[in-house]
DNA sequence: TTCTTATCTGAACAGACATTCATATGTTAG
DNA sequence: CTAACATATGAATGTCTGTTCAGATAAGAA
């Protein structure tokens, strides 16, 4: 269905000679249609960029690496961890708001563990892709 | 090999009444390590991190959807996006120094298209995720 | 009750970052 | 050559965000 996205299929895109993007002669409509039925919706986008940016952050990845394997408390996680832990109690409250990761309370302590097992797939795709594209 | 995520999993980590927390006896030294053995790296935390950031914004994910059809140029870029061609040149350059795009002068247009096909399974993998998690 | 302990929260500060604007580079057309 | 076009780049600006600090809440211990 969807083209290859290498440099070969340039000639795929060009349907003729005329330029596109001349002053007021842009893509022409067929083609432009096209595109923008690809176009990833602006909601959708701001949704799927909110996901990917909270897991751009070094300190909650290595938060959720620790609750992949069993699930801790706040100032278990802050000692192994060496940050403080209201910095750790931010980064969960993150977390949380965003429903990757689920908390119970027992005693005075609160336990967090992962919420969604598809967190982990992505963490492991991401890390085996850098592996990949050396070091 | 790893134990599950979930609460129940809780009774698995508490090897004894004592707390961990307390002002100078914190977690024993065994399970400390056990811990530290599953922690990120420092310096791999930053680079998923960094990887994970970089799908983090609305525009650049919205570049990546019309460049997994097909190659495009800056202006058309631009344009179908509704974007200063100065503020997507600035986001493929961006992908470019993080290796998601690559690109091809022809004329004077540049060309550009996906470098990975990971990134797709990336992109795909969230936009289930977040499908799945209603609306 | 009072005193710790464990966690949370809001404000404030500093750093990162996306866009805009102006300009520079490079390419094709005339 | 010059003019128009496509893209790249640097500085400046406004916004977002992660941490720290101080204080609040809550729960067990004495």
């Amino acid at each position: 269905m969807s083209q290859p996205y290498l440099p070969q299929s340039i000639s795929t895109l060009e349907t003729g000679d005329s330029p596109h993007c001349s002053p007021h002669q842009e893509l022409d409509t067929e083609h432009r249609q096209d595109l923008e039925s690809h176009l990833l919706h602006p909601r959708k986008a701001q949704r799927m960029a909110e996901f990917f940016s909270i897991l751009g952050d070094p300190n909650r990845l290595r938060i959720l690496s620790l609750l992949a394997t069993e699930e801790l408390c706040v100032c278990d996680l802050a000692t192994t961890l060496e940050l403080t832990e209201s910095a750790v109690s931010h980064q969960l409250r993150t977390l949380r708001a965003h429903r990757l990761v689920r908390y119970q309370k027992r005693g005075r302590k609160v336990y967090y563990y992962l919420d969604d097992r598809h967190i982990l797939d992505l963490y492991n795709t991401v890390a085996e892709h850098l592996d990949e594209s050396r070091e």
